[in-house]
DNA sequence: TCAACATACCTACAAGTCTTAGGTATACAG
DNA sequence: CTGTATACCTAAGACTTGTAGGTATGTTGA
């Protein structure tokens, strides 16, 4: 189970405000491909996890949808709201915090 | 719920290897108390996620027990078996790099 | 032509981790 | 003798994510 393109608890919600916050408007599909593009590969949103994640920040009035037919497919496209981009940056804060103190705990040296 | 002390999912077993790479022998207890010191109190480990962690690494046999009755109350010392130091390298990696990947992810810049 | 692959959305179920909320017990300080 | 620190533990539930499916269109190459 353990392949390391598994994400951490809570980063995926983080993640998607974050693209947000940098791009307008993106579609699920587009989330996919970015993070796999940004992190070389070694990181892969999993679509199963992707879409209700989606749908639970909508649901909680970070973001609206605005559907659109693009080369005859149908593209659900996703912006923050006010909230979301509020929400968007206190969540990114917190868990910048966490990565450091995470990464202070694995970067200690043994104290002889 | 979000109180920034929540931890990452996956990471609670890595920190614990990683201590315990750092130092031969720990107990619980002692665990919870260098994680809130090293964190400066930003991060703390419950003792309902630690000791169901301890348990499981131990019978996944990377972790070997002692018990020992120090000042009138019994402690169980965890070491690392050599199968737990080989995990430990490598789960303490594998972290390590999703780390980045996160930490890359948040401070993207727009790509104007 | 038609198979495979990329694009694009979705859901249900299971697995797994963590939090919450308890429990027990000893030592020590006020 | 009450509260706090130390020290262990478990059960139940919440929550997130992965797995594994499903649908459908467009494109590419054999």
């Amino acid at each position: 189970m353990n392949s390391n393109q598994q994400l951490l608890k809570g980063s995926l919600s983080v993640i998607i405000l974050k693209l947000l916050e940098e791009q307008e408007r993106m579609y699920g599909y587009e989330i996919t491909q970015k993070v796999k593009a940004l992190t070389a590969g070694q990181m892969a949103i999993t679509e199963g996890a992707l879409y209700p994640a989606l749908h639970k920040l909508e649901a909680e009035g970070l973001l609206t949808t605005e559907t659109q037919v693009v080369e005859g497919r149908a593209r659900k496209y996703y912006s923050l709201t006010k909230d979301g981009h509020t929400e968007a940056v206190s969540r990114i804060s917190e868990l910048g915090i966490m990565l450091e103190n995470l990464q202070r705990l694995l970067t200690l040296k043994p104290a002889i």
